[in-house]
DNA sequence: TCTACTCCCGAACAGTGTTCGTATCAAGTA
DNA sequence: TACTTGATACGAACACTGTTCGGGAGTAGA
């Protein structure tokens, strides 16, 4: 008996290990890696929003029901992107002297990735967090931040802060992205009509008048390199 | 001629304030106000996946369509519902002495606003950050931690970057309680279940092995203040 | 050749947000 | 009083979504 979905996603939750299926008479078989990489194709062109069984299915040149041989649900397809993503990541050789720049920079290349494609992190959200890729992730930034002298403890619950930082950014950004793109209304406005904005408020804001500038000064990624040398600096 | 739904959000955004309509002949008319708290309704018992417009219309005793005479979208719509809901926080009179507590209590009641209606903070996350109600928030934190003597632009960062977290943290803590309410899979596991799978992971995942009880430590509140109070730490 | 067993897929179901055209009803005006 | 005006409300439909079911197609073994 050849496994069904529910066995695969079993067996990537354990440790089991099976062989891959033989292939039919299509022109190109529909394997879990077929769907998974040509889902990342969508989300990468058009967008996660974009990624429907639907569309996934029609990209694959056949219908919605037949991915559901291969694979669970679509919550289950999210966590195989998810899972595909993290396994990407390089995690170092933990240094001692360099912890800080080592954790930057595997939060650097997850960031990268969730901006490669837009708006997955909402999948990564909302997906399980005990996954195995995940998990190994998880294990690599342990490993350097214990490796830095930072506690346990502290350790253990920083990493969890700064992957769902990590995941909370470029959700936003991915938004943000789109709301730019999709101009229909004229809500979304550049740097300079912000501050603009800001500063016409209300006198009940003066603060935010004030401040104008600051408040929307910095790109993104002074942003985001901001916020996570901010949470490094709390370690020690 | 009365004001299109366009026209309203136009208002909530600007500064205009119109007189509100007449009621018509039904039991009770239906109102922005009336949308927004059942609507409130709906999410606090039901969750927020669980609001639909056809959802909401019924609740309201009509069909889908009416709602779109008072609200332009359902993204209008939760950018209401957020907006009502940041509306409800309270801000301190800054302190100098007493800033990182009233931050840390800011906070706090943002958690808890999104907490009280499960799942809404995917709405705030895809939300334009420009509304006045969210910007009030935004004004009460920056003028508390420019009163405790913290930079301008230090200030404006990690005002971003606190409500960010909040935001993703409540979100996952809504998904994590939905996926143990809907418990159909036995993937859900309890904290002690959790110990022992990390304790029986594959040698490849040393540390998590090893520090197994560190990472399933802590209720989510004790995260919660920890990832808060790392961030307020680097402020000076 | 016949059977068993995969894999695959068309059709349909129950949802979703949204729009269109129309009916209903209060107020203003001749 | 009769009539227009204008806003409010809503039924029906459209284009989607994820998902299930029953059967079709084709290979592998007996």
């Amino acid at each position: 008996m050849s496994p069904t979905p529910q066995e695969r996603r079993a067996a990537r939750h354990g440790l089991i290990g099976s062989a891959p299926p033989a292939r039919r008479g299509r022109t190109a078989p529909i394997t879990v890696e077929a769907i998974i990489s040509t889902a990342f194709g969508i989300v990468e062109r058009e967008g996660y929003e974009a990624l429907t069984m639907r569309r996934l299915a029609t990209a694959l040149e056949t219908g919605p029901s037949s991915l559901y041989a291969h694979v669970v649900n679509k919550e289950d397809l999210d966590e195989l992107l998810i899972g595909r993503l993290c396994a990407a990541i390089e995690l170092p050789e933990p240094h001692p002297d360099r912890w800080r720049e080592q954790i930057a920079g595997v939060c650097a290349q997850l960031r990268d990735q969730y901006l490669r494609y837009p708006g997955i992190s909402q999948a990564a959200l909302a997906a399980a967090p005990a996954n195995l890729d995940t998990l190994r992730v998880s294990e690599g930034m342990l490993a350097i931040l214990l490796a830095g002298g930072v506690p346990p403890q502290t350790a253990a619950w920083a990493i969890d802060a700064l992957v769902l930082y990590v995941n909370a950014h470029t959700l936003e950004v991915s938004y943000a992205k789109r709301r730019r793109n999709h101009s229909d209304d004229g809500w979304v406005v550049g740097r300079e009509e912000m501050t603009g904005r800001f500063a016409a408020l209300p006198d009940s804001f003066p603060q935010t008048k004030r401040y104008a500038d600051e408040l929307t000064a910095g790109s993104t990624e002074d942003r985001f390199t901001f916020t996570i040398e901010l949470m490094l600096n709390g370690l020690l």
